[in-house]
DNA sequence: TAGATTGTTAATCGATTAACAATC
DNA sequence: TAGATTGTTAATCGATTAACAATC
């Protein structure tokens, strides 16, 4: 019975596999859910209720198999393989996501970056070209691209999604403060103004209960 | 009854303030939770039901004012005050997130900067000074700090979780790819990778389903 | 007033936790 | 074998949805 999986289990899945990574380079080589879960504010039992859904990747008695477990998670977040990521927008987050390392370690490799500005075409962010929002569909046309970024201010990221969508882009990680919404493709949405806003409504109810 | 506010509820509140910006942007007045359900692909019930655990913002025959359900909203997540903030690490994510001017905007502002090379320290990025690390709990002592930004490699996140919670900060905002758990503050985890993670999942899942 | 739409209560659905038999 | 720990079933808890009386 290949039932869905939850939007919960699958938010779980990359702490997972960074906690499984951080522990084989720690030299750890066996883990049981309730070790695990005191690392990770997770209960056992949920623990092994997510990793059950995939497979019985434990062993009764034993726990689990750190490196294992790793590879197991790997492969069910696709990331056995390389993808090939745009992004649109070459400004500030555009910049910092283009020379984030951590991509790359995964397989997630920025093939072009575009903006609207023409001083910034032609030019280069990290090792990919910088080019004008004009090539935008004959580049995707020409190459594969798994995945867009929308890294553009908020009134032009609408009409970016649309652009991308009907190229036939088929994943967007969004982080205009915009919430698109389409269907036929996947979206994540990585509002970072609202992660600062419920940080800070949560300060709030902290400084009600323990002010100082 | 002041009922705890789940999480899932305080994660919606920063999605409807962006709205009813937008909406107020439009020139739009009033609402109803029917025509906002479908602006935001959350059900009007919904809607209702998270608006009305703050008071009764709207009216009965007629719906939602923007403008007022907007401020309230605001005050709810505490949008009404100006909030100092540091970023530990000033690399990358750092420079990024300093030169964001959609954080100013709802006033969040950006007092320094730190970072472990000294070849940094002494500059500026933005408006804000970039310092050593050795400053930091100085720093924090001599002025207020509402949160504070981890934006180093994973590695030396937790030392600086660790520096920053002893020198009084009660707000941290993670962006290294590493869980942090403390108590006695509040930690918002913004681990992109993750996001772009779970992104890849769900598109393994559409080509599945729809292969092309 | 009649129509519209909220605020709220009750019903449903789904996710988390607890418990334990299976088994390494 | 005895002890440990999984995988899974059942119980609980919480969040979402539906429905409707209250009321503007």
């Amino acid at each position: 019975v290949p039932e869905r999986i939850s939007e919960a289990v699958i938010r779980r899945l990359p702490r997972y596999y960074r906690q499984l990574g951080a522990l084989e380079q720690e030299g750890v080589s066996r883990i049981s859910s309730l070790e695990l879960s005191e690392r990770m504010n997770i209960t056992a039992s949920q623990i092994r209720q997510d990793l059950s859904r995939f497979g019985g990747f434990g062993q009764q008695g034993y726990g689990y198999n750190v490196s294992a477990l790793r590879r197991h998670i790997a492969e069910i977040l696709g990331l056995d393989r390389k993808y090939s990521v745009i992004l649109v927008g070459a400004g500030n987050i555009g910049q910092a996501l283009s020379n984030y390392a951590g991509f790359a370690a995964e397989g997630y490799v920025i093939a072009a970056l575009f903006d609207a500005d023409p001083s910034l075409s032609g030019g280069k962010a990290g090792a990919a070209p910088v080019l004008g929002m004009d090539e935008l569909e004959g580049f995707i046309e020409a190459n594969r691209v798994d995945i867009a970024v929308i890294a553009v201010p908020a009134g032009a990221a609408g009409q970016a999604a649309e652009r991308l969508i009907k190229a036939g882009v088929r994943a967007i990680w969004n982080f205009a403060p915009v919430d698109i919404v389409i269907d036929g493709a996947v979206v994540e949405n990585a509002q970072l103004t609202d992660g600062l806003m419920s940080l800070t409504y949560r300060l709030g109810e902290l400084m009600a209960k323990k002010p100082t």
